[in-house]
DNA sequence: TGAAATTAAGAAAACGATTAAGTAAATTTG
DNA sequence: CAAATTTACTTAATCGTTTTCTTAATTTCA
């Protein structure tokens, strides 16, 4: 690899000169600057990130925490374009990402190990379980850091307006004629909680009593579970006439397994999605879209900004998505 | 950040003796070893990554060049699965994954530089445009590399098996009564000259003589494109009664079209697709399914060893899919 | 017992960059 | 025109490791 000590002695100059003139200082003469540009050029020169960053402590690399709890990963396609929006801002601000994880040189360690191993000059999580003591432990850390989806006081958040969704997805059913609506919401997440709340307060507004029965906890992106739950709310002597579930995915996987068992049932009662996925749009769901695309940006946005310009001060941004009416809810 | 030199202050060595001592080095005491490495732990010190690599010339890094021609990224189901396993196998064995961009500090650079500048042991190439300059430039360097479903001369490549897809899909589709089988395929990459070769030889061995009409240039994961092409087919005189497309997104996407249009010409012909997403399950489509993860494993395992073992020696692996029936085609 | 071999540690250079401080020459200023 | 300032460099230290040589102490064995 050529550097730039071949590069001073090819020019003759001193290797400080030739870093100056590389990075733009300012205290190096045109014609020596433009010397030394050409000459690096001709060699092939290109910067050490490691050399650099050892001396300025700067990685100019952004670690990224992206864990399953579903094993899905990147295939899941709420997450993935978070993600691809993140990476995006991220390397328009000249920042590259890698992947968080706990090992190091292939043995066991710890995601602040990790990091610490890295250098990243900021962390951003998303998708993980955030009552992981290894989560908690990066996040006490004072490495500055963005959380996507989960509020913690000493870090800055960007959050999907998860309440704002369910209060306009109930007032639609409502405004559909729907009084009877089920929830079977996801594990009780900082999410599931905002969902919650956006359910019940609309409902509030609305004068709709809401059934005991038709609040179930189930489980994110698992099809089995969405399933079982649908089947004990069709099972109910007093049927709700509309069931909202934790996501497109799960709703969709539960309406082919009832549709594998020629069973008409769930058809025959409205149902509504959650994120707005592609399929669900080409199949005609209604759901609610969130704005995956904002939230990557803006976290991006967030810590570059800590990065930068640190002021200790946390921000928490609440990203609003929008209602995708598609023909899965029924005017009764 | 506390380093080697804190620690041996701290014992009372030299900084030497402690990167002997925690990097398992023998010609230290067992003794001093134990002392070492439990005052490294008291005082949280982690091993610097970037003077390691300064010194080493190895960032136990791999660069992941993942550019989607078609703007999907990593929500493109098939390639994100591909990632997700390589990023797994990186992690095994001790690499971290980056992504590379042509971007270096917010200004426009070139994948190369990119390599250059972060000194990857590695690179991994996914889902790009194999035509592209900055392709392969960085293909003809010296840096070890692999390529996912494309084959170079001077790399290792991991490829998916197209053309005994295609062959077992018309196999199928003939075995279920069809002769006048349509092929939608994408742009002309190597993927679909396989693919083209699949298909041919299996109407050959079968017998079926192609008619000209039924063999379409289209595009990957459009829909648009998709739809216009089936709309031609459908069109025809002598109409196809069964329709390969270029892959599951697109032909789910191009059912729905029509599903909105309440047309149902397409559902009364047979259709398969390409890839095996999850969504293509639900909905009980024919298809053939990539084993993205065994790509993805494969594609590690290779890169880790032509950086480990370099030999010279480049592999080009095939990859079998296996079909899935769906119900998507109908016995006639 | 004493020379050779082994063990345990340290000293120092190096990796490739950045940057504060210094210096000599050129230029400006009053 | 001498003093002050500016310009254009260089020197040298440093970031945190790794690694090659040394050296001193200890062990081995003839």
């Amino acid at each position: 690899m050529v550097s730039m000590k071949e590069i001073a002695r090819n020019c003759g100059v001193s290797v400080a000169t030739v870093s100056k003139a590389l990075s733009g200082k300012k205290d190096i003469s045109k014609a020596t600057s433009d010397k030394i540009r050409k000459v690096a050029e001709e060699m092939g020169y290109m910067l050490n990130a490691s050399a650099r960053a050892l001396k300025t402590n700067r990685t100019n690399n952004i670690g990224v925490l992206f864990v399953d709890n579903m094993s899905v990963g990147l295939a899941h396609e709420y997450f993935s374009e978070i993600l691809e929006s993140f990476r995006w801002a991220a390397e328009e601000n000249g920042y590259d990402i890698t992947f968080i994880n706990n090992h190091i040189g292939g043995m066991s360690s710890t995601y602040l190990n990790h990091c610490k191993y890295r250098n990243f000059d900021g962390v951003v999580i998303i998708s993980a379980d955030f009552k992981d003591p290894q989560i908690l432990e990066l996040v006490d850390s004072d490495i500055p850091l963005v959380c996507i989806d989960y509020n913690y006081d000493n870090c800055s958040s960007v959050v999907s307006d998860n309440t704002k969704g369910l209060k306009q997805l109930v007032k639609y059913a409502h405004s559909m004629g729907h009084e009877k609506i089920a929830f079977i919401h996801g594990e009780m997440t900082d999410v599931t909680k905002n969902r919650l709340n956006g359910f019940f307060n609309a409902c509030r507004e609305l004068d709709i009593k809401v059934n005991d029965d038709y609040v179930i906890e189930g489980k994110y992106h698992d099809i089995d579970d969405s399933y079982v739950n649908a089947r004990k709310l069709l099972a109910l002597e007093d049927k709700p006439t509309c069931i909202i579930f934790p996501d497109d995915y799960s709703l969709i996987g539960t309406m082919s397994r009832f549709a594998d068992e020629k069973d008409d049932s769930l058809q025959n009662i409205s149902v509504i999605g959650y994120d707005g996925i592609k399929m669900a749009r080409f199949i005609g769901l209604t759901t609610y879209q969130q704005d995956a695309k904002s939230l990557g940006m803006l976290a991006c946005k967030r810590l570059v900004d800590a990065i930068e310009n640190p002021s200790g001060i946390y921000e928490h941004s609440i990203v609003a998505g929008h209602l995708i009416e598609g023909s899965s809810v029924r005017k009764i």
